[in-house]
DNA sequence: ATAATAAATGTAATTTATACATTTATAAAA
DNA sequence: TTTTATAAATGTATAAATTACATTTATTAT
């Protein structure tokens, strides 16, 4: 039987419900959705557990919660076991909090959205622990609700994208203003007009040209840019408004 | 002691810390930022605490989340509760999980804000849970976080009123223009043309025109609307871009 | 009949968004 | 060395949306 601690009392007067004692617990996890950007196509990143229950079954990369750490800690620590980052992009997404969202025991779970430069990760890190970038079209069945955790997350980053340019979160320090392009069409899955997009990004005032041009993708070469942080934050404070 | 059933070891795999026993535990509660408007301004429902601890202090409405509960009926059956009202519109704010936040013990919060009608509000109710509304000028201190996430409840109700119409919900069923602006004008804290709001208002054609008239505030009166829900979902449907 | 008051209405000017085609720099092939 | 192929870079005219702004109208109370 699991004692409450007295000082807990305290809500309960408010409830019609007997909570002097009980052996029950609801456990506390949380998951990370973890997008990248390789300049080509946005990707998750999950991993096939190695372990009962659910061996051999895609899981998005999560933990519970501990005693002494914060819950937005516990997906930091999560995220920098599995792929070596810190000071990453993430966000709380939603709590997951239904009664029987897992069959195992009453367990909820915060779902976090991170957005990574896929460049930046430790690849033998993430090999080591199972864990698998996977196309947008082509995400695996996973264990519990979290293909649904993901969908919402994906819907959240279209929303988010249009106000706040966090795309460049998922960008390597230097890009070219195409392969931001091809990141927003991943975004929003359409097509922009190359004209008016540059017009547009460059009228955010936030970029800075750089000499080097990146010749990976064209004989011609594409100039490289940097996110100018400080423009940026001038911007957000003066409340942004980023529409494409 | 308490002990972890058996097929929750199977998160620990990842984990360095010891899991298999544990006195500790983790509370869960949810808190609720109840915003109303009565057509003069916006207001915040909080309550005087009656009883240890914190008692004659101000705190938000919540509860823990029970075991048979998901987290978000736990929410709506606090605001049942204190309100009397059923089918409110409530969204999930954040989860507030540092360490110390509560210093009697371990407890994380969900906040989760409503929009309600005052007028449909069972005033006995709340009136016997001493619960009080407050101008948002004139938010008492709070216990705990609580006035962090008043503050955060503001925000998001701001940047969501800006691709969605939600300042519908807090209004009554008939209302008229100007009452309309003048819940704008609160959300933003801004004024508007009253030519350019109403222009836009029906042009999002979500709004139907009555007969009756509302002569509470002038002598001329004022035409009452009511909300279009059908026009409004597929708006929603649509990919609506509500901007004032 | 008059005064007072909030509600209702229209238009011109400006800003922002959209649609659309050609030239340029470079590497690779001839 | 010349040609070819290819993605990158650039400008302008049109349409749509937003803003700024002043008068008339309906009604109650005096």
């Amino acid at each position: 039987m699991f004692l409450i601690k007295k000082n807990y009392f305290w809500r309960m007067s408010r409830q019609k419900v007997d909570y002097y004692a009980s052996e029950d617990k609801i456990y506390i996890a949380t998951d990370c959705i973890i997008f990248g950007f390789d300049n080509e196509s946005i990707k998750l990143l999950v991993f096939k557990r190695r372990v009962e229950p659910f061996e051999g079954e895609w899981s998005l990369i999560g933990s519970f919660v501990q005693q002494n750490e914060s819950v937005n800690d516990a997906a930091k620590r999560v995220l920098a076991e599995i792929t070596g980052l810190e000071n990453v992009f993430m966000k709380q997404l939603k709590v997951y909090g239904d009664v029987n969202r897992d069959p195992g025991s009453r367990c909820i779970t915060v779902g976090q959205y991170a957005l990574i430069r896929i460049e930046d990760q430790d690849i033998e890190l993430v090999e080591k622990h199972g864990a698998v970038w996977h196309d947008l079209e082509n995400i695996p069945d996973l264990v519990l609700d979290h293909n649904t955790l993901v969908q919402d997350a994906l819907i959240q980053l279209r929303l988010k994208a249009s106000y706040q340019p966090i795309g460049f979160k998922l960008l390597p320090e230097k890009f070219t203003i195409p392969s931001l392009q091809r990141l927003y069409e991943n975004i929003y899955q359409k097509k922009f007009d190359d004209r008016n997009f540059r017009k547009k990004i460059i009228a955010l005032d936030v970029l800075t040209k750089l000499e080097e041009k990146d010749k990976s993708t064209s004989k011609k070469g594409a100039f490289l840019y940097k996110f100018n942080v400080k423009k940026y934050d001038k911007l957000v404070n003066a409340g942004i408004n980023f529409k494409l």
